[in-house]
DNA sequence: CACTAATGAGATTGGTTACTCACTTACATG
DNA sequence: CATGTAAGTGAGTAACCAATCTCATTAGTG
């Protein structure tokens, strides 16, 4: 599962093989057949599964600063968010997804995972809608900094971008 | 060329083909191979236009608002973003452009028409990295809100998520 | 032991891909 | 008219792709 993540993440959906990552996680093609009705189906549930990764790093986050108010609560939970999206991997199977979304199996599986990320930061936040919204837009311009190598550049406009 | 930019716009670069280009493009595929010289730089190409398009939206805007302070500058380009991304084609190309990033020619592009954005902002508005950063950050989240349909869709997480 | 179900590999199929190339048309200019 | 050249085509090729089908191996059960 997590090969299959590191193997779709590098070229998304679309250029990315069946082959390749049945190779990638040692089996053959056909086995990968029938662990999964077909391609649509294995991408949404790494995308299943990377929604219930942040979910976790969201939860953790979440106990350690119970009771606060909304916007120390939200700082803590934008720092996990820093922490999960440092492997890369998970980040860059939801950036690939937003672009395969018109595939309707993928569409639905990302619709689920962000309906359930704002509700779940809501729930343990508290915070109003327009918190959440800068939360997400925020954890949306690391994810682009990481996607361009934006981090390991050293120029003005890379330096604007990151915090 | 903005039938190309339509064309990559809805499948990305690696679920597009060249044919898929040529046809919508009313030529043959092998005169594409003459006006670009392979699909790495087809795509680079419409990056570069896509680029055009969001700096041109940007001096229009900028032209109206001269010498306000850069906060009432910026919010007046962020609505002038909503524009360009009305007709969903360089969003999608953008967006599409950064799951396709490790492709080397496709990343340099990436990277020139965001250097080129960042500046250009920061001369017309004078507003500071902070203001500049979260200008990008809504930008984005624009992106994803019409990406996953989440503006057409009725639910909390969805009116959550725009504005 | 015999029977069955799960787990796995390999070959195959029908279709698509990026890219090339030999060839034609149209339009110049001397 | 001849000659050069830009604009354009259609048929290829070799590789690759998703998906399926067939066959071998293992494990468990009675």
């Amino acid at each position: 599962m997590s090969t299959a993540i590191k193997t779709f993440a590098a070229r998304g959906y679309y250029g990315t093989s069946t082959m390749d990552v049945a190779t990638a996680a040692g089996i053959s093609q056909g086995y990968l057949y029938r662990l999964f009705k077909d391609k649509p189906t294995l991408f949404a549930a790494l995308i299943d599964y990377c929604s219930d990764r942040l979910r976790e790093s969201v939860a953790v986050a979440a106990a350690s600063v119970r009771g606060t108010d909304p916007e120390a609560a939200l700082a803590a939970l934008t720092a996990s968010y820093d922490d999960v999206i440092a492997d890369r991997d998970v980040l860059m199977i939801l950036l690939h997804a937003q672009g395969s979304a018109s595939e309707p199996v993928i569409g639905e599986a990302l619709r689920r995972c962000y309906a359930r990320q704002v509700e779940y930061i809501r729930s343990v936040s508290g915070a109003s809608d327009a918190q959440i919204r800068r939360y997400f837009a925020d954890a949306l311009l690391s994810n682009v900094v990481v996607a361009i190598d934006a981090d390991t550049i050293d120029a003005p406009w890379a330096r604007t971008l990151r915090a």
